[in-house]
DNA sequence: TGAGTTCTGTCATATTTATGTCATATTACC
DNA sequence: GGTAATATGACATAAATATGACAGAACTCA
């Protein structure tokens, strides 16, 4: 059956598993229940990926050669630009031990082998829709915009405002990252999903679509152009 | 001979619990107070059938080999599709301990073994008189509709309104759930329950069966298609 | 039991809306 | 004024959603 997707963003789940065939029947699992995954097989690759790519999940055997992934978990929880993306680790055993040391390092969610696919697509859903609700819970104001992640809204001085999903997205990136430039290539990759392969052109047009829509008194003056650098979002004129 | 329910569904209730013996035992008990009774014997079983049957109670052991009661029950209250579900703890002793993180991890109730049937049934009662009147038993009214789950009925304008029951559970989930958005797939989960292998465009036709079922008055703008990102209830045109 | 009815999920098709690219205009900066 | 960068409008195409039809399940009621 074709599940086709309607376009929201897919997530991208990093698989960590010293051994590929384990790893092999998990994406397939996991590109069936449709998320983008990628695969590492030890800490290091694990480490560089995550800092690459930015993963929406992790998914990380705890017995691997070399580093652990108990230590990569902590060393992922102690950086900020990494402490929020969730963990859910995947132990041989079901040892006490290991659940304990996992879910106080921060794991949000440990799967004892052996396990199903299904159970494990559970977690990362149950996982997902969990910090899902917490990252986005939350309604960003800015002068008389409304931005309102719950009810999928936008108004501006009470008015409600019509974007397309990408303008939509972008905006929702631009209120999340204030006061700061971002290439267009950094917008194609936060606002489209690291593997999109469009002209970055592209980016200038829906920067134009997303100042129409949301002109009105003059909210469009916060999304800026900077020369030669990209675009910022600015509550300073 | 069957007995036909009067107007009130039958309460299912999901027994948690590794031994058999003591499972058979408590779902006659059950039973005989008239619950429809689920039975699982681990936390992987126990966890699928809730997502797949959205019990109205769980009747939880605390000891079980592997995943112990209070870890499912942590689990079930950290995901927003299973934390309103009303648990209830059965445990061996009577230790003060598991009382509290019980109590502290959200469950319900808290009944030590050994108990009498009665007891434990009149605690059911208990949490399920309690859990139903703050949930389920108000007629929900929306301008002119009125949807009341005590007699099944939906009217609109004093006049009644037919629903398919998925229609019915739709309207229901959506009036208990307004204001935001819900993708197809969390409507899928909420709607048809857990493990539905639905394509996703099913969502949309029975929308539309919604839709037009409640086509009175304008009642049909409430359901509104949010591009990109699926379905909302909202008052707000 | 079986005929009649309602309900469901899936398709194929129509309709609406969004996307990405271009060609061209405009702007900022030297 | 010249040049490179950005803005804008148009447009063909793609994608998402709506709709109508249909066949098989499930249910009703003799």
């Amino acid at each position: 059956m074709e599940n086709k997707v309607n376009f929201m963003p897919k997530h991208t789940i990093l698989l960590v598993d010293d051994e590929a065939p384990i790893r092999d029947m998990l994406a397939i699992a996991l590109e069936a229940a449709d998320y983008n995954v990628l695969q590492a097989e030890n800490a290091q690759q694990a480490h560089a990926c995550i800092i690459d790519r930015h993963p929406d999940l992790v998914l990380l055997d705890w017995m691997m050669p070399g580093t652990t992934g108990l230590e990569l978990l902590r060393r992922l929880k102690r950086d900020e630009l990494t402490e929020k993306i969730p963990v859910i680790m995947l132990t041989a055993k079901a040892e006490e031990d290991s659940k304990i040391s996992a879910l106080d390092a921060g794991a949000d969610d440990y799967v004892a082998k052996p396990f199903s696919p299904r159970e494990l697509i559970s977690r990362v859903k149950a996982v997902l829709r969990r910090i899902g609700r917490e990252e986005l819970k939350d309604a960003i104001i800015v002068d008389q915009m409304r931005f309102d992640p719950l009810s999928h809204r936008v108004s501006i001085a009470d008015k409600d405002i019509n974007l397309g999903p990408t303008e939509y997205r972008m905006l929702q990136f631009f209120l999340t990252h204030q006061e700061r430039v971002y290439s267009r290539d950094q917008i194609l990759d936060y606002v489209w999903g690291g593997n999109a392969y469009l002209d970055e052109r592209t980016v200038d047009v829906h920067i134009r679509r997303l100042r129409k829509a949301i002109s009105v008194a003059g909210h469009e003056n916060y999304v800026q152009t900077v020369r030669g650098a990209g675009y910022r979002f600015s509550t300073q004129l």
